[in-house]
RNA sequence: GCUGCGGUAGCUCAGUGGUAGAGCACUCCCUUGGUAAGGGAGAGGUCGAGAGUUCAAUCCUCUCCCGCAGCACCA
């Protein structure tokens, strides 16, 4: 039995036969009886030897590895229940009566022996359980909720974007989740250069030289897309940007003075994921990384560190994500450079989390293989986790890539090179966004911002004048003159989850007015209409400022 | 990739060993209506792909593809 998500327990065993859904409906039943039976829990301690020789005879191989695994003084407990006994470590309720009924077996998956796929797969059962039915109404209709944000379902629904099995794992972007891609893109653009970055685009495919040299060919091979020109020339999509990156940085001889470099890109990347693990926009193959690498000093690590935290902190508030959670990500167990060089990029690196003052949990063997590194992590709708910006040091690919500066002291130096991206990808980002939001984006990152709803024929005219105007102001809008009743395209465009709906007709028409309805309101307000355009411009200003973020619909 | 489950109209889904249905959406007609579904008619499907069993397969079997949940993976 182990924990799970909100107020979750799972429970694993090994799998004699197949099983199926039906067999999930008779083990609630089963657990409902044994409940109701309230049994009680009789607790005992066997020695080692015999559990093991116990539950070797039973036929329970998995359980007689733990018991054999355990230390020496550990107390081997065995729970019995009627004439059921099994292997825990307890403690338990005195019976199973107190266990309550208020629980709900929910679904049926396949889940690795300890953890690892070279190793046999189990059955994993998982539930939930609350103190009392009402509880548990509530957290399966939470779910349900929570369902209805799903990215996938808004993204159809709100036309996007779709995904089709012809491109498994890449996204066909619409007009409107393209405008919001393009929002977003503007927005960090814009933050990253006021942060002191200069933005560079790098090809998609590189000889597998490179990668060789990098060392992602040897341990990312099989995730890599190649292509063949010619016959003794093998070209790799690239699946990460820090390798052309470094190319740019090697044109020309580099100077102390000219660090700390920082060198971005909006870089697609292509990387063949295993099939199970695509998941809508979260997890692709073909994504856009919002990447940046600073060349620095091992002096200066600390300091862009820093800065790259709150510079990130800052960004992540204005989407209203305020508890972040950091993950420190220390040496996987196969990783290329020195002990020696590992510890000193895993201090930096804690040092600068440390001063940047914000609180992480320690994920250990979880870092790069080139360095460590901080993964910040986001929550969707249904709960999971996605890591969405990272920052990572490293002192490897400079030395692999054959990076350098010339320093004060006239000697050649490596520089080090500090993997960042805020968003981590678009792609992602985009989809924590959505979920976030539910999809009532405010104003600023909304892809269509204003739609004008004609009331009759009569006011067409004067509606195609407002839309003109809305566009002229750099608003985003459309006109809606179809020969339908208001009430329908109010509703509709509340649908669309469009966030200002401007009703006009033959009042409207003669006083030069709108009728501005807010998404999610009930209640109409009559402006002038430049009033209102000078109202909404103003309510659509990014919280990066005006400049470089316009994006026509 | 692994385990389990799924794929039927644009969407949400029902259904059957004798080649298919609903609601919404769509098209057309009527309606010009003041803030979350006005009315009527019509059109629309190689039932994910391939193979097999069968007189006959959307339905049964197998393989593959894609998706969902979890696991594993994630430079």
């Amino acid at each position: 039995i182990g924990p799970s998500i909100a107020n979750g327990f799972y429970y694993d065993f090994a799998r004699p036969q197949p099983f199926t859904l039906d067999d999930l409906e008779k083990i609630e039943a089963k657990m409902r009886e044994i409940i109701t039976a309230d049994r009680p829990f009789l607790r005992e301690e066997w020695p080692r030897d015999k559990a093991i020789r116990y539950f070797q005879d039973k036929g329970e191989a998995y359980k007689a590895e733990i018991i054999a695994g355990l230390p020496e003084n550990a107390p081997i407990s065995i729970y019995r229940q009627g004439d059921w006994l099994d292997l825990c470590r307890g403690p338990h309720l005195p019976s199973t009566g107190r266990v309550g009924t208020a629980f709900k077996l929910m679904k049926l998956a396949g889940a690795y022996w300890r953890g690892d796929h070279r190793n046999e797969m189990l059955h994993r059962i998982y539930g939930t359980a609350w103190r009392d039915d009402k509880e548990l109404k509530a957290h399966l209709n939470q779910l349900e909720e929570a369902e209805k944000r799903d990215h996938r379902r808004l993204g159809k629904d709100m036309g996007l974007f779709h995904l089709q099995e012809e491109a498994a794992g890449s996204i066909f972007w619409h007009q409107k989740g393209w405008v919001l891609w393009r929002v977003l893109e503007n927005y960090i653009r814009t933050r990253i250069h006021h942060a002191g970055y200069f933005e560079v685009r790098t090809p998609q495919l590189i000889d597998r030289v490179l990668w060789e040299q990098s060392g992602h060919w040897e341990k990312f091979r099989a995730a890599m897309f190649t292509a063949q020109a010619d016959e003794d020339k093998v070209l790799a999509l690239k699946p990460m940007n820090c390798p052309g990156h470094v190319q740019i940085y090697r044109q020309g001889i580099k100077s102390y003075r000219d660090l700390p470099l920082r060198m971005a890109e909006f870089g697609a990347c292509h990387r063949n994921e295993p099939s199970g693990a695509l998941h809508g926009i979260m997890r692709v193959r073909a994504f856009t990384q919002d990447d940046a690498h600073i060349f620095c000093t091992e002096d200066q690590i600390t300091s862009e560190s820093v800065d790259f935290c709150r510079l990130l902190e800052s960004v992540y508030q204005d989407f209203g994500f305020t508890d972040i959670s950091v993950k420190f990500s220390d040496r996987p167990p196969v990783r290329a450079g020195s002990d020696e060089v590992w510890d000193r990029a895993e201090a930096a690196l804690k040092h600068a989390i440390d001063v940047a003052g914000l609180p992480y949990t320690l994920n250990p063997g979880e870092g790069a293989f080139y360095g460590p590194k901080l993964e910040f992590v986001l929550r969707d709708a249904i709960g999971r986790d996605w890591q969405c910006g990272t920052l990572q040091v490293d002192f490897v690919l400079p030395e692999r890539l054959e990076a350098a500066y010339i320093g004060e002291d006239g000697a050649r130096h490596r520089p080090v090179m500090l993997h960042r991206a805020i968003l981590g990808s678009m792609e992602r980002f985009l989809g924590v966004l959505i979920e976030h939001y539910a999809g009532r984006f405010p104003l600023w990152l909304a892809p269509l911002q204003v739609v004008v709803a004609t009331i009759t024929k009569d006011a067409d005219s004067y509606g195609a004048e407002v839309l003109e105007a809305l566009k002229a102001s750099g608003l985003r809008a459309t006109l809606d003159t179809r020969n339908e009743k208001i009430n329908l395209k109010v509703r509709e465009h509340s649908l669309m989850k469009v966030p200002v709906l401007m009703v006009v007709g033959n009042r409207e028409g003669e006083t030069r007015t709108v009728a501005l309805r807010r998404l999610g309101g009930k209640d109409q307000e009559i402006l002038a209409l430049d009033a209102a355009i000078t109202k909404l411009c103003h309510e659509a200003r990014s919280p990066a400022g005006g400049r470089g973020l316009d994006v026509p619909f």
